[in-house]
RNA sequence: GCCCGGAUGGUGGAAUGGUAGACACGAGGGACUUAAAAUCCCUUGACCAUCAGGUCGUGCAGGUUCAAGUCCUGUUCCGGGCACCA
């Protein structure tokens, strides 16, 4: 009987959708297992053979782990606010609402079409008030709480007001952004709205005019990571840099934390360093420098307190407050040329230019101990968000300042002989101190810590601890994000709303346009205009929406309990799923997402509403599919096109690289065969008439026309989409799961390349060939098994497992082709061979498995069938090949019954002849056995 | 510039320090067929070969080891991330 898989894929998709096979309870006593997909933004483009790629891997392992006995949660929901959807909105007319509804359907569809195990009644989407409801009330938690460095978690914000009320400012060390210093009477002298002001500087959310990434294409302001190369992630627009009033996200406070959380994770190497990257500890000093003619001292940030000696210049930032004060009558026209030079100059200009620039203030400082006069620049090399925004200039043992000082013609002081480290660079921390008075003759790291002390002894200073980490970015002026739970009163001041008030649902609009800075929500003033909380007054509200990390922060608990309406989820689901066991995704979110739910699950942690410090145990970073863009090439003068291999004979630059689409080529994917037959370059032709009547030019005795081909994105703009449903109407489901597994490693990136699949269609062919006779049709045996047939199984047990454990699907589905192979040869057709064979493929092609176990005589669902296991005795061969080496050669082979004894090996082994030969008639100073097998002799 | 990865046949890729190239694609040859498709069988890293086998071979140069694709040092190229972070 032929195997048809659309028929039995189709029909038990159906089966597994009524019957509810994939859904799970938390009330259970088998041991959980979480495996969680990162989930989609669900664009209007619908799903590539990309994407799926980790959401095979992820429900493979899931399917695996249900098999195991595990009770296995693997959700899948919809990141629903954002950008695209809202753009779409603006340029088409078209509600955010319907596209993004749309949208998932189709997402629906697609995934539902490849048999993926979700229990879908615990689905997500981000945009539904239900769910928002608790992105909101985890906002509110965030605003009416100051982190606590003593106890090192987050805590309510009415104990910091007792704590000011009781003994001011100095009672508790509290993270914030300025310093203050209060004494309670003072605390109880303010008014109420300088005592708000006051508590911004201490919420983990909280208002600040900040200088911000502002992108006027796009109206809104961005968060660090969604800038790139000082253009916008999305769209590449302009961004510049801009003070603005925000909504800020105190995850400063958790830097360390979530420093030191990567050590007890099992995440990839790079994606680790890249976060460490991100959150950029240096340990330095802060230390304070005289300025002469002035009360102001000068802080500066460094992290070699060592090289002070050399220290020439200082430089601020030209956003830095002093500069105002200090700048002399006679330098004031300089320094605000510059000013208004780095003023008009956007990010993205400032960052490519990199040319040396900076004015002098006219105002000097003094040096702690040397008692020079240092003059004091400003440039834009110093940022003004980082450390103190001013630094003492080293140009002799630091690169930037070294340039500076050589542009404005500053002395440089040598202060560290590195004549001992040839190899060493400019900046390395080692060599000698010289011309550095008490530390001189010392070795630098020696020398930091020496100065340290006498900085904090002379009380000029002390040791810090500096991140690049900011707090991010948390408004957004846009529609299609949650709106804030947050009501200002005349004077400005942030109420919260009661959490009987949640969820403040987004209004509707039908202006989706940004406008004047603000979002288009600022258009609905009836919408604004609301009572305060409480019923005190009126007030308006936020017409800002939050980010888009806001929602996908911390799904992968609502999953637990999603239909929760009383808590995010309950404590009883919380306990029991715990955290994420593994979860896949791609490495595009390695500083954004992963960041900020890391943060969001610490805070939680803080409040005892999750368990575990660190949400995600594991984490594997998915590689993409990409697609090959083939281009025919145009020689533009002549207006022939011309086949690749002939492009020598013409002029690089009278060449045009013309798309083609990816449907009219044959050998698709194939970067050095693509081309088009006779027929393509038909298609091409009725698909751009404007070339209609152009040439082809191919080889001489070639019906070939040859194309460009390199790998690129796939992306509709190339011509070059491969949808999943096409390959699955034509192969299976089940075929296309295990092709994308067969293509490599699930972290390494590749072109598409449907090539290859046939070798994995033939597969299925003869596995389900296994189950039927010529003649009678479906057919298995009830004879005992042979030693072979069982070796062939317990071996395909026991690597597919392996395997599996250690995520290298691309080998299993080798060992399936092996086993399927031998048991061919060998003619078996054994029930008690093959039902065991059908639960190892399960988790890989869930369909055929299911057909062929229900064929075979089960009548309920594979997916609760036992995994096997194996046994070690079988994997033994009844003759062990025992290859003999000679000092590591391989010099023989020698075949053994398996229950020879080591000795006897041995014996057999040095008595070889070929063996005597290379032994020279020396004795062997000792044998190695390899795996019990192998010997080798070394003399 | 800095920090991570990676480099293995014609191709995708396998190899807990232990017979490199599993598995698949492609290619070549053969069987079946009037023919094609499908299917099946054989060959397929390079070189030498008296056809038994031998020599070389995992970007390049060294080292450790009885034994290195794998570990160490240096180097080249490719990919990714960060980039005035004091």
């Amino acid at each position: 009987m032929e195997y048809a898989p659309r028929e039995i894929e189709q029909k038990w998709q159906q089966w597994w959708r009524e019957q509810r096979v994939y859904e799970v309870t938390h009330q259970s006593d088998k041991p959980k297992y979480y495996v969680l997909d990162m989930f989609p933004y669900p664009s209007g483009a619908g799903l590539h053979v990309g994407h799926p790629l980790g959401y095979i891997a992820s429900d493979i392992l899931s399917r695996y782990k249900r098999l195991r006995g595990f009770n296995v949660l693997h959700p899948m929901g919809f990141d629903a606010f954002g950008l695209p959807a809202e753009q779409y909105a603006i340029e088409n007319g078209i509600h955010p609402a319907v596209s993004t509804a749309d949208n998932i359907k189709r997402y629906k569809q697609q995934l539902d079409n490849l048999g993926f195990c979700y229990d879908w009644s615990r689905e997500v989407q981000t945009c539904d008030p239900a769910y928002y409801r608790w992105t909101q009330w985890i906002f509110l938690r965030m605003f009416n709480s100051w982190y606590d460095r003593q106890a090192d978690r987050a805590r309510p914000i009415a104990e910091l007001i007792r704590a000011f009320e009781t003994g001011g400012s100095q009672t508790v060390d509290a993270v914030h952004s300025h310093d203050e210093h209060f004494t309670a009477a003072e605390w109880l002298d303010m008014s109420g709205e300088q005592r708000q002001e006051t508590l911004m500087n201490y919420r983990l959310m909280y208002r600040k005019v900040g200088y911000v990434n502002w992108c006027e294409a796009l109206g809104t302001v961005l968060a660090n990571d969604e800038v790139v190369n000082g253009v916008s992630e999305r769209g590449g627009h302009p961004v510049e840099i801009r003070p603005m009033l925000q909504w800020s996200m105190r995850i400063t406070a958790y830097a360390e934390r979530l420093l030191h959380g990567l050590d007890t994770v099992d995440f990839p190497e790079a994606l680790k360093q890249m976060q460490r990257n991100w959150i950029g500890r240096s340990e330095g000093a802060q230390l304070f420098f005289e300025l002469e003619r002035h009360a102001d001292r000068l802080e500066i940030y460094t992290t070699r307190p060592d090289t002070i000696f050399g220290a020439t210049f200082m430089v601020l930032a030209p956003e830095h407050d002093l500069v105002e004060r200090i700048v002399t009558p006679d330098q004031r026209a300089t320094v605000e040329a510059y000013l208004a030079i780095t003023k008009s100059r956007t990010e993205r200009e400032r960052q490519i230019e990199k040319a040396v620039s900076g004015a002098f203030t006219g105002a000097h400082a003094v040096h702690p101990f040397t008692g020079k006069r240092v003059p004091v620049y400003i440039a834009d090399y110093v940022l003004k968000g980082y450390g103190t925004g001013a630094i003492m200039g080293v140009p002799a043992d630091d690169e930037r300042d070294q340039r500076f000082a050589e542009k404005f013609n500053l002395p440089i002081v040598p202060i560290v002989d590195k004549s001992m480290y040839p190899d060493a660079g400019m900046e390395d921390k080692v060599g000698t101190m010289i011309h550095s008075d008490f530390l001189n003759d010392m070795e630098v790291p020696d020398a930091i810590r020496a100065m340290l002390e006498r900085i904090e002894q002379m009380g000029i200073g002390h040791r810090k601890v500096q991140y690049k980490l900011r707090d991010a970015n948390y408004s957004r002026q846009r529609y299609w994000g949650e709106p804030f739970p947050i009501v200002y009163d005349q004077q400005g001041v942030a109420h919260d709303l009661q959490e009987s008030e949640l969820p403040l649902e987004l209004p509707n609009v039908s202006d989706f346009k940004p406008g004047g800075g603000k979002g288009p929500l600022a258009k609905r003033t009836d919408w604004v205009q609301t009572p305060l909380p409480g019923g005190a007054g009126s007030g308006q509200r936020d017409t800002d929406t939050m980010p888009g990390f806001a929602g996908s922060s911390w799904y992968f608990l609502r999953y637990m309990d999603p239909r929760n309406p009383t808590a995010l989820a309950s404590s009883e689901a919380i306990q029991y799923w715990q955290d994420v066991d593994f979860y896949i995704g791609g490495a595009e979110h390695a500083v954004g997402h992963l960041l900020y739910s890391r943060m969001w699950h610490k805070f939680l942690k803080d409040y005892g509403i999750v368990p575990t410090e660190e949400p995600y145990r594991k984490l594997v970073n998915q590689g993409m599919i990409q697609g090959v863009v083939e281009s025919a090439l145009l020689h533009i003068p002549t207006r022939t096109f011309v086949s690749a291999e002939l492009a020598d004979e013409y002029p690089a630059d009278e060449l045009a690289e013309i798309l083609v689409h990816a449907e009219m080529v044959s050998d698709y994917g194939d970067l050095k065969n693509a081309h088009l037959t006779a027929e393509g370059i038909a298609q091409f032709k009725h698909w751009r008439p404007d070339y209609a009547g152009h040439t082809f030019r191919t080889a001489a005795g070639s019906d070939r026309f040859f194309l460009r081909s390199e790998v690129g994105k796939m992306s509709k703009s190339k011509y070059n989409v491969v949808n999943p449903d096409d390959v699955v109407a034509q192969y299976g489901a089940d075929c296309f799961r295990m092709y994308e597994m067969f293509l490599g490693p699930v972290e390494m990136s590749k072109p598409w390349d449907t090539k290859g699949i046939s070798g994995v269609s033939g597969f299925l062919r003869k596995f389900w060939g296994l189950f039927f006779d010529e003649k009678t049709g479906f057919s298995v045996s009830d004879a005992e098994p042979t030693r072979d047939e069982l070796r062939v199984l317990h071996t395909c047990i026991k690597k597919v497992t392996d395997d599996i454990e250690r995520f290298s699907m691309n080998t299993c589905v080798s060992h399936f082709m092996i086993a399927t192979n031998e048991l061919r040869k060998l003619q078996c057709n054994k029930r008690a061979v093959l039902q065991q064979l059908i639960v190892l493929i399960a988790p890989f092609a869930p369909h055929i498995a299911e057909e062929l176990w229900r064929r075979i005589g089960h009548n309920t669902t594979v997916c609760d069938a036992q995994w096997p296991s194996f046994n070690e005795a079988l994997l033994k061969e009844d003759q062990i090949n025992y290859p003999v080496s000679v000092n590591g050669k391989l010099r023989a082979n020698l075949e053994l019954p398996a229950e020879t004894e080591q000795e006897a090996a041995i014996a057999a082994a040095l008595a070889l002849a070929p063996v005597q030969k290379w032994l020279e008639g020396k004795a062997p100073k000792k044998v190695i056995f390899v795996k019990g097998r192998m010997i080798n002799v070394v003399v």
